[in-house]
DNA sequence: CCGGATCCTTTATGATACTG
DNA sequence: CAGTATCATAAAGGATCCGG
C-alpha cells in the first residue's frame, strides 16, 4: 500500500500555480531552448540561430522567465566584448524526463490523431 | 542497443506536427476536461460546473478540439430534452500517463521553483 | 439542455529601431 | 554581441444574446 509509490492511481490535480508553472515552462519556445541547452550551453545569438523562427523579443523573453523559474542560468563572460551564455540547471534537467514522454507519446499517437483528424473534417 | 528502446537518451526532436499536437491537447482546459472525463463521462454542463472558471465558449471549443482529435468521442444521448455526454476514447486514455509524469514533476519541484523566483524576483 | 454567433477586451507576437 | 523599447497587429478569451 506504499502511499509513497510514485504515481499512484490517484486523480490528477492542477492547482492554479501547478497549471502556472506547466505553462511557464512547456510553451512553445521554451521546449525548443530546453532542448537545446540540453545538448549544450549556447550564447544568445547561438539560440537563435538554433530556433530559426523565434524571434528576439519572443527569445529573450522566454530566457527571461526561465531563468527566474530556475530551469537556467545567465553567465556574463567578461570576455570583450560581452558574451552571455546559458545554461540548463540540475532543477533544469529534471525536466528533461517528462518532456520526453511527452514527446514520445506524441510521436507515438500522432498517426492515429492524424487519422482521427481527417476522418472528423471528412464527416463535416 | 536495442534501438527500439523507449526514450533512449537522443536528442528530443519537436516538429511543428508534435509542437502542433501539443497544443491542442495540453492547454489549460484540454487538462482538466481531461481530469474530468477520466473519472467518468460528462454532460456539457456538468463540466462546466466541474470547472467553474471556463466560459461556455472556451469549453466548446475545447471539446470540439479533443473530439477532432480523437481524444474524446461526444455521444448524443436520444433523450428528451437532448442530453449530450463527452466520454475519454482509448486513444485519450493513453495521454494519462504523459500527463501524470508531467504533474508530478511539477509538484516535486514546485517549491524549489516557487524558491528561485523569490530569489530571481529579490536580487531584481 | 446544448451550444453557435457576435461583440468587445485583453494578451501574445512580430517587425523595427536603438543602446551599453 | 546581447539585448530593451516602441509600435502595430493578430489571436485568445469572456460576456451576452439567441436558436435547435
Amino acid at each position: 500500500m506504499a502511499d509513497t509509490d510514485p504515481l499512484a492511481a490517484e486523480r490528477l490535480q492542477i492547482t492554479p500555480p501547478h497549471r502556472e508553472l506547466l505553462d511557464q515552462v512547456l510553451d512553445k519556445w521554451s521546449l525548443e531552448v530546453l532542448n537545446q541547452l540540453c545538448e549544450r550551453p549556447s550564447r544568445f545569438n547561438e539560440l537563435r540561430h538554433a530556433i530559426p523562427t523565434v524571434s528576439q523579443k519572443s527569445l529573450s523573453a522566454t530566457l527571461r522567465r526561465l531563468e527566474r523559474n530556475g530551469i537556467i542560468v545567465r553567465h556574463v563572460l567578461s570576455s570583450r566584448p560581452v558574451a552571455v551564455e546559458y545554461r540548463i540547471t540540475t532543477l533544469g534537467k529534471t525536466l528533461r524526463h517528462p518532456v520526453d514522454v511527452l514527446l514520445d507519446w506524441a510521436g507515438r499517437h500522432l498517426p492515429a490523431i492524424e487519422a482521427a483528424r481527417r476522418s472528423y473534417d471528412e464527416a463535416g
